[in-house]
DNA sequence: CTTATCCAATCAAGTTTTCCGATAAGTATC
DNA sequence: GATACTTATCGGAAAACTTGATTGGATAAG
């Protein structure tokens, strides 16, 4: 009643249900025959109850106790697995967690992409994902609580960071077809410009701190994440840069306009991998800075 | 390399991690200090990895390693109690799994409120949970593959059967406003009822082929499902019976109108907990029966 | 500074568990 | 009925586990 069953015990379980027999389970986990017997039997003392119906029938069947059990018999061999999977990946000096700091510029194709190949890549690997607009996730790299970060340019050549560039992102002044810009000669000079509110990402974070990017409007409109800032130009508050990729779909149909801006072309805003110089990247960190590298050369590729 | 890791061993682990040193963990274990010694090197040697941090230090600390690992070892115990309990259950004559057939016109929130307390009182009995409208359920028990049902009076009174009421169910023939049942006068009698097509719900297991209940018009909509015929009906195509919890709110605001047919009065439909009378109720099956029992009185309760 | 206390590691010895190989008893198939 | 295959069981050997005592080290109190 206190002995715990044992996962040895439970993996002779699975191997008999799997093989459909004592003897076939026996040479499959190359043991003896008698093992197999003794297993099972103490599997269901300790347990209390019948795991095959045996009536000198050739085959042992389960019983159905027994196959409401295998479930949970799986589950625990299959956690098992996990665990000495991931003792190994530790072993050989691979991290146990990534934290990766994306900025909100990183398209979400991009980003989904690269987790799940880093997902089958690194099953053993966890991920803790952190998302903020333009110094936020820089400053999460800063503090340590992230061990990598994407993030644009601006934010990339701070002295405590490694960085290394790993795509580009093209940023386009755009508004609602409605918004006088739209419907203004181009290119648009800046004197124009300025009486136009400009809605902006504004970031609380410390690295940034009354630095703007791009802000010419006397007017803004301070927003603190991408989709608010596309919702109020869509809605024709404002205008200000968006990525290109976000809104693709809405320059073909019309229902967004890109901008001729004299000081603002469109751009491309380069994105970096960052790491504090400090804490060098573990093996499944550098692996995925280089596939977003790889992601972001592939998506721009598809967009021409 | 071969060896397993053994639960004996995670459990060291955690108590370890728990209590904060070896000594308390072996106190907590009733086991000799050694043995947590001996353990805690064993695993760390089986793994290839330190576990834990004791420079000399007075307390060992967890290195990162081991807090990666700590939760993999909580799952396996987490699974190893639920293992246990299930084949506690087991041998005590529980079942390892309800399998519960219910009638499309159960009142959802009587079904939620079943499943949650089952799930409470009974963690370690599975559901699996068939629904389906009029003969539907019925059929699947008596097919064997669920034992325990939820139906309709009429389904109830099969041979093979043995059912037990457990509740009433409000019926109302509804229409749309724009209906002209909606505006006809009442009663209105069956030779005129006929003339307007009827929503209904048609089933086709063999226990109510052919057979019709309340179908009065000569044109009807035959549906297999509640929430098209409500639909159907909402959308003004037809007139047909919907249970009045489903249209409670409805029938306030006057988006459906209750009608008055000489026919077909707004009745009680009974609905019965049936199983087959050669498969007799486990403890949580007939658990479960009572708790229907009680969660339709409750919720006609609260109708009123 | 000394002493007492608590801790983790290690060792030797006894006990228990597990393993193997052989054997027995039983069942399908030919 | 013979054969090839099962599962159960037993005895002896090997391995693993447990215990209790001891050691060396670190902290806290006197």
């Amino acid at each position: 009643m206190e002995a715990h069953p044992t996962l040895d015990q439970l993996e002779i379980f699975l191997a008999v249900v799997e093989e459909g027999g004592f003897s076939a389970a026996a040479r499959k986990l190359n043991r003896a025959q008698s093992v197999i017997s003794y297993g099972v039997s103490n599997l269901e003392a300790q347990l209390g109850l019948q795991l095959f119906e045996r009536t000198g029938t050739r085959q042992p069947r389960l019983t159905e106790s027994g196959a409401s059990l295998l479930q949970d018999a799986r589950r625990m061999i299959a956690g098992l697995q996990m665990l000495r999977a991931r003792a190994h990946g530790l072993a050989q000096g691979l991290e146990g967690e990534v934290r990766l700091a994306v900025d909100v510029l990183v398209p979400m194709p991009v980003l989904t992409v690269v987790l799940e190949s880093f997902r089958t890549a690194y099953p053993t690997v966890g991920v803790r994902l952190y998302t903020g607009a333009l110094g936020a996730a820089a400053d999460v790299v800063m503090r340590g609580e992230a061990n990598i970060g994407i993030v644009g340019e601006a934010m990339s050549s701070l002295p405590e960071l490694v960085s290394h560039l790993v795509g580009g992102n093209q940023i386009s002044p755009v508004a609602a077809p409605s918004h006088p810009l739209a419907r203004a000669d181009a290119p648009v000079p800046k004197a124009v410009l300025r009486e136009y509110p400009q809605v902006v990402i504004s970031d609380l974070s410390r690295w940034t701190d009354g630095r703007d990017f791009h802000v010419y409007a006397l007017n803004t409109w301070r927003v603190s994440d991408l989709a608010t800032k596309h919702a109020l130009i869509s809605a024709g508050l404002g205008w200000g840069g968006l990525p290109v990729w976000l809104i693709h779909d809405e320059l073909e149909s019309g229902r967004l306009v890109a901008l001729s801006l004299e000081p603002y072309p469109p751009s491309n805003y380069s994105m970096f991998a960052i790491r504090r110089d400090d804490k060098p990247f573990g093996p499944a960190a550098s692996w995925m800075a280089e596939r977003f590298e790889a992601a972001f050369a592939d998506f721009s590729r598809i967009r021409k």
